[in-house]
DNA sequence: CCTCAACAATTGTCAATACAATTAATTTGT
DNA sequence: ACAAATTAATTGTATTGACAATTGTTGAGG
């Protein structure tokens, strides 16, 4: 059976595949631009200072990350050929690999993080008000939680942007 | 000077980030699997077909979709490739060329188009209900039509998902 | 214990994308 | 009208990403 979904809920998705469109495009844009580094650097340096010991195996990282598991692998190596993360082997599981911070790596985050939250201030949050930042998160949140219900992870409220 | 961004409102915008890729990466998979055509060709025939003559000059095609100008070019040539679209010189500007979709990228769209709307569903819509897009809907054309203001055009709204 | 399935990560290979430079056509300014 | 600037699209080249197969390791069942 096919269900007939509201052309109501249809556009509110449109609007949201929009929002983020453009919006990603400047970020990315701005971030190349005034760091020097792409977006995607800065996620998984964001990711690995939030935890405690600055780092996250690799399966860990794939999948908190937007991105598939086989871009990582040579995603890292170009970022430790730039110093900013380090590989190590994971003591208690040999097959695993720990994707490290660098001091580098954290200067670079920490230098790059003010102009990119100024960012999104600048091309999303600064258009929304309390209540519409309250309403779209809990909107969000609905989907994120359902859709995640499998693992208990829950990557994506930890800080780091 | 800089502004201070309540985490409130951060946590809006990473829970925004997190159901984006979470969602798009189901809908990404599920186009390819169910209908053999990545997600962006997809899109490219919707917004085709979306036009009364349905074509649209590589400029305009440029703008409205999620992707680079200079991609394009070679997309347009594997879509064309396929017997998707044409592509045909624009009479008027001797520079432009339109993309044209064929009876047989029509038929592709009209293919896939109730698959998708019902992945759509699946990973995103049916988790809110009728208050909840609209409060979506509102909160995001804020940021749409504020980003937007400089062009005229606001094909987002177009139907096509 | 030992085999086999599952898992983590990497590698090979090819497709897709980004960015800069180029070509061709149009528009602008004088 | 004509040189200069702008625009539309494409192309060259290098980077990045996707997907399948591979290597090494762990864990489960007999």
């Amino acid at each position: 059976m096919t269900t007939t979904i509201s052309d109501q809920k249809l556009a509110a998705w449109r609007t949201f595949l929009a929002a983020y469109g453009m919006t990603i495009r400047s970020l990315e844009h701005e971030m190349l631009e005034d760091q020097g580094i792409p977006l995607t650097w800065y996620e998984i340096l964001a990711r690995l200072d939030a935890t405690p010991e600055g780092q996250l195996q690799m399966k860990d990282l794939a999948e908190c990350i937007l991105l598939s598991r086989s871009g990582l692998t040579r995603l890292i190596d170009r970022m430790a050929a730039d110093g900013l993360v380090d590989r190590l082997p994971c003591p208690e599981d040999r097959r695993g690999t720990y994707a490290t911070i660098t001091d580098e790596g954290r200067d670079a985050l920490h230098r790059a993080m003010p102009s990119h939250i100024q960012s999104i201030n600048q091309h999303f949050l600064r258009y929304l008000d309390v209540f519409d930042a309250q309403a779209l998160q809990r909107v969000l949140k609905k989907v994120l939680d359902a859709e995640h219900d499998d693992a208990g992870a829950r990557w994506w409220e930890t800080g780091g942007c």
